[in-house]
DNA sequence: ACCTGAACACCGTTCAAGT
DNA sequence: ACCTGAACACCGTTCAAGT
């Protein structure tokens, strides 16, 4: 395995023990068995690494799912289960990674995929896919990043969890025919 | 003013114009008129001083709305203007802040109340107000986070903007009666 | 092409000391 | 009660030098 490679899956290593703040490129470096500033012959610098740890995520994620539903479901699990890599993902850039901005835009492609199929299928409502995508992934992105943070369940024991919230959004849609 | 609110609000400067990694300290206690370890004599340590920042941002967006919608554009438009306050109010602690809490769980009932009322005027469907406005907020909270990352408009051009989300989401809620 | 060690400017935090 | 200056351990990044 290459050094790069290994600097990628040294960094995601610390990212999920112990956040963002927890990637030092001296760590990386020292965990990969290389110098501190090696890195520097394979990045630009530590955010152009975090940013091939992102780009390898999302591009990672991208499963064979049948329908919408499987897709967002698929989307709060990982979340849930690698919450570090999900607010690397989707925090702010300073940055414009090509490989990122490629994963993500094929993410999104197949999402609309879905939903125009559910659409013709008369399982969703009808009207722009684009938009109606936009929506239910805003959901499930919304439920998904509060759940991460801890703020769903702010208000007490009977609280949705993110699925369910998926869910309710794809019922109310489901109604409408 | 007393040096802790200009501490805050000299951290609120620095967060507005370089996002959470531009507040230092040494920054903060300068900018304040003090050495840079004055601020420990009022905050534990940095994330307290973060938390004390994130707490009069929530506490001082509590405006009087009146209808459910009114109050999730008011959400969007924050996070909008504010992305680097909407960030850290939404990341995660490692301390517990009695005031964030506080401040978090008044804006939730008060979102419940709304809905709870629009429920009885029949504008949106019966069922548990709580979980109802969780996928209010859920939509409001995704598509504003999206948004203000700048990862909506990646499809391309006819997208739609954060408000076209939750305005359709409250039309979908509406029909079906 | 890839790596190393020393160095620089910075940062959070602690501590002894001052008023 | 509030503040200061020195100090410590850390970090990202650069640079000259090595193979």
């Amino acid at each position: 395995m290459g050094t790069r490679e290994t600097l990628v899956d040294v960094a995601t290593r610390l990212l999920d023990a112990g956040g963002v703040e927890a990637v030092t490129l001296r760590e990386v470096g020292h965990q990969a068995g290389v110098s501190h500033n090696a890195p520097y012959k394979h990045f630009a610098n530590k955010e152009a690494l975090l940013a091939a740890v992102a780009a390898r995520e999302l591009a990672g994620h991208m499963h064979e799912t049948r329908s919408v539903r499987a897709l967002m479901h698929n989307y709060v699990a990982w979340a849930l289960k690698y919450p570090n890599r999900f607010k690397l993902v989707f925090g702010t850039w300073t940055i414009e990674s090509p490989e990122l901005t490629v994963a993500a835009t094929n993410a999104q492609e197949r999402m609309v995929e879905l939903v125009a199929e559910a659409q013709a299928t008369g399982e969703l409502p009808a009207g722009d896919p684009i938009r109606l995508a936009s929506l239910i992934r805003a959901v499930t992105h919304g439920a998904a990043d509060l759940a991460a943070a801890g703020h769903l369940s702010a208000a007490g024991k009977g609280n949705a969890d993110p699925d369910d919230l998926v869910d309710d959004l794809l019922g109310y849609l489901r109604q409408r025919d």
